[in-house]
DNA sequence: AGTGGTTATGCAAGCGGTTACATTTTTACA
DNA sequence: TGTAAAAATGTAACCGCTTGCATAACCACT
């Protein structure tokens, strides 16, 4: 009660409140927790005071609240009103251990801060609570110790009722208690053995990378890829220079080792290998890269930067194609393959819908191909004839 | 082929309908339905079967369970030998349902993809998941029916112990319902009105940063700051304005309106103020800036690419410092006031984890400032004398 | 009105833990 | 060795909801 009027003569301060003021403040023995231990009496509404107040069974508004349409429109009526009238929220706990259904999906990520990662989270997470699921996040940033006890202790306290696992090679020991405990599982981010994912083609993305820059005219080109940081994105750097070189490869031209560097996925690390290749095998030489692909759009800018740096001209000196279309290719002109993280993580939401909610299962692929689209912008043109 | 299998999601015995529907498909490649029935019999182990197992009372298994440290050694090992052995996991549903904790707290994020944001949650979640709890996100991307969702219906469903409200506004209703449920709040970046908050003192690291500046014998200074994309980050930009503003006011300086653009938080964004700024008052006029002080360090990379496009050369044309030190700040040697939003995420959850834990108890500050340190870099220098 | 078939609702047995309180076992000490 | 206090364990009443089954109400048609 008190806290209630502080609360509100806060409110009116709300507008310019500043630190001072809430330092002075700050001996109001405002502390939330501190009530909880008096105020067992006024809980919130069971469904029981539901169903007394609408003159019906719990039965009756358990089925309302489920939308089970069993119920008739009258007392269907009688019954939400009676929610509203009393503020009632059930508890999921309950709720969960009667069903046995949690309403909340467990996203396993190697970790938050990379592009693709964080954009497949947003993805997902807006799914989730448009189907009235919650999310809660596993974030796997060193691999080792943190991995094992999501998966040892967390994933398995019957918290989620599936799982999402974002570019993420899940060992067979780990595929087999998510198995046995029965939690559907659907992979983002590259095919997992015996597991519903989805994903975009490493190896065909990396194709049409490469092509379109053959189909410009260039016939020396680099690679810049990616390394495992997390020990979790597995063939993703294979499949992505095997598409590379198969496109080489399809087009007559040699696969050069020399032209090959790999970096971390960020900005400097595409830097650093970049620069790294332009000392060694500088455009400007007769036998230079005339182009560079690179396997993501970070990585790209880092490459475009250290070309600038050396004072390279992109494109007239060296084309450059990324990976991803991130927000920053747009602003540096980055020709790119642009798949779609968001997408991706929303599609994932309605393939575990479809397995969750049985009456509209629907028998799909075990992976499904995503979109890709190159996108063509001021990065790469034919090489300049004069070398 | 087995992962099909372990796709239908029958979790229990009693969902008879379930099963039945999955026999009917029968253009469903695998036998499904055998191996399901068989699997079923060995239930996940409940905690009568441990104590079973180990000899003793449900009670006491609990009490193992929870670290009630009234339990004997020798007893306490077979419990947990018995743990082991069923290969035993506390449904957390019944654990809430039995004890009113949830083990869970819901952190409320306005977007994931800007840079301090993924940051906290990621402090936040390997804090939460040392302490044994889970983390539920939520974001807010579009601020509007999904803020609502949120609070109306997600929070109230008895789901968290506590929130973490990270950069977020919240209104006296959502403060009043949260509070009414009894669920500590503890916001991060950004004072609130009578909740516990950390936050850096935005004011006095403008204030740092400008003054930074004029110590290098800068005399007009520019000024990009913040817009509120999200309306969740309240006074941030107003607050280093007002460093801003006061850090030229105690030198003596004119605050000139001129001088002051704002941008989204985004290189993008950065750049475009910058460019702006840039062409109206270009810093090699006599009477333009020499320096510019940007409130993140994304847009001042935006700014400080701006400033290359158009020949500038920093630091000798134009000073810029950011604040943040984001991981890019090193590469672009950009001076920077650090921030450590990794280690605000971490003790927001210590905060709240005296607050959940009352034998720990600690009455702090209402607001804990937070570290921040100017890192000098190589965007920084006295303006050029002969101007 | 009687009858069989629907449709709507109620009953009550769980779901799997927690914990106040009761009871038994130990320990400490005269 | 006896006994009170402390420690360890057991008993059982919840926690708040779901759902199989039973029952009641309704609905055409004979």
């Amino acid at each position: 009660m008190q806290a209630v009027t502080f609360l509100h003569g806060v409110s009116q301060m709300r507008n310019h409140c500043s630190l001072k003021q809430l330092t002075t403040h700050s001996q109001m023995p405002v502390v939330l927790s501190e009530s909880a231990t008096h105020r067992r009496k006024d809980t919130v509404a069971s469904i029981d005071d539901v169903a007394r107040h609408a003159g019906v069974s719990t039965a009756t508004v358990s089925r309302v609240l489920n939308n089970k349409n069993t119920v008739s429109a009258r007392t269907t009526a009688r019954v939400l009103q009676a929610v509203t009238a009393l503020e009632y929220v059930m508890s999921s706990s309950a709720s969960s251990l009667a069903s046995g259904r949690t309403k909340n999906i467990g996203v396993v990520v190697p970790a938050l801060s990379r592009w693709y990662f964080t954009n497949v989270v947003e993805g997902v997470e807006s799914a989730l609570i448009r189907h009235g699921y919650d999310l809660t996040l596993y974030s796997l940033n060193d691999g080792g110790p943190a991995r094992r006890s999501v998966f040892e202790h967390f994933l398995l306290r019957q918290r989620v009722d599936a799982v999402i696992a974002v570019s993420l090679e899940l060992t067979t020991d780990e595929l087999t208690r998510l198995h046995a405990l029965n939690k559907p599982l659907v992979g983002v981010g590259g095919p997992l053995p015996g597991v519903r994912t989805l994903s975009i083609d490493d190896v065909e993305v990396s194709r049409l990378a490469t092509q379109h820059l053959i189909d410009l005219g260039h016939r020396r080109i680099a690679h810049i890829g990616g390394t495992d940081e997390f020990e979790a994105d597995f063939h993703l750097p294979a499949n992505r220079r095997e598409g590379f070189e198969s496109a080489l490869t399809a087009a007559g031209l040699p696969v050069r080792d020399e032209f090959f560097g790999t970096a971390d996925f960020t900005i400097q690390g595409g830097h650093a290998a970049a620069a790294k290749l332009f000392s060694e095998h500088p455009p400007t030489d007769p036998d230079g890269p005339t182009a560079v692909f690179v396997t993501s759009d970070e990585m790209a800018i880092g490459c475009l930067l250290a070309a600038r740096e050396v004072g390279l001209n992109v494109p007239d000196d060296v084309s450059i194609v990324g990976i991803d279309n991130h927000e920053l290719a747009r602003f540096f002109d980055l020709t790119t393959v642009a798949q779609y993280p968001r997408d991706q993580g929303r599609k994932a939401v309605e393939m575990l819908m479809d397995v969750l909610q049985p009456e509209q299962w629907r028998h799909g692929e075990l992976n499904t191909p995503l979109d890709t689209t190159l996108i063509i912008r001021g990065s790469t043109a034919p090489p300049t004839t004069h070398r």
